[in-house]
DNA sequence: TCAATAAATGCAACAACGTTGCAATAAAGT
DNA sequence: ACTTTATTGCAACGTTGTTGCATTTATTGA
């Protein structure tokens, strides 16, 4: 797998999807790496050296369309976000991995699932399957 | 499988959940069970003879916490509500049922069934799954 | 390297969604 | 029927997210 987690990685992550890198856009980038899992905007604001409330929205916008990141909403929840760690594109996310929140340490991760699970439904076609779990993760299911 | 759309039902649900039998809860209840799947707030709204924003709110507040209705987060959209079909308490909302969201008519379904599936990761404590399916429904799949 | 062009940023203002305090009203218990 | 308790509705507010426009920054090409 390609490594995420280094500079280098993140500029040319936003050279291949096209658009420019602005201190701003790797800044938000390093945040996202920085934290493996999934973490929501309040997060990234206290993070930003130089937090605008409206750049973020609009990065996190650019982000979700060129398939950089992707959203994890969680019922009641903020939206957390997270890179993709496949390659994504804009309309099909059909990641194989299911999100993970552990209820004690409230983190949410991705997790890569080999044997995705298949589900028929008499008189439904289904098409795309997404998974959401709690209960522990590994620090707290001690 | 108990009767669930009936005034006398919505009544007693009321009653069995120890809150006060007012009109509006009534009309809500019965635009719910009127619609068998989950549906959004503005539907609500837009079938509500009297429509005040506030109280709607509120009473979809008190309906969640007596399980007497659940939350449907899909990312992306409006949240969507419907009627818990099993009992729910408060705490646990462990349903049987996945939540199917036809790309054609954009209605989401309550789907019970039966054999749900199970998730093992290694180093993760898997306690409850919840499951959005999206494809074609019924009436869509011609 | 530097000017010309294109894109990203930041501000103000707005819109949608949801909540809270308080007074008025309706339901429940005696 | 009367008292108590809960619900409703209004005004006002908070949060989240968006848009138009001016300013600043990045990119392109000579």
């Amino acid at each position: 797998m390609q490594q995420r987690c280094n500079k280098v990685f993140m500029v040319n992550l936003l050279k291949s999807k096209n658009i420019s890198e602005t201190p701003f856009r790797k800044e938000v980038l390093e945040i996202f790496s920085k934290y493996n899992n999934a973490i929501p905007l309040s997060i990234v604001e206290k993070e930003l050296k130089k937090y605008n409330r409206i750049t973020l929205y609009r990065t996190i916008k650019v982000f979700l369309e060129k398939g950089i990141i992707h959203k994890i909403t969680i019922s009641g929840e903020d939206s957390n976000y997270a890179i993709c760690q496949e390659e994504c594109n804009t309309d099909a996310h059909r990641h194989q991995h299911i999100h993970f929140k552990c209820k004690k340490c409230k983190t949410i991760y991705c997790v890569e699932i080999n044997e995705f699970p298949a589900i028929t439904l008499p008189n439904y076609k289904v098409e795309q399957l997404e998974i959401q779990a709690t209960g522990l993760c590994e620090n707290c299911n001690v």
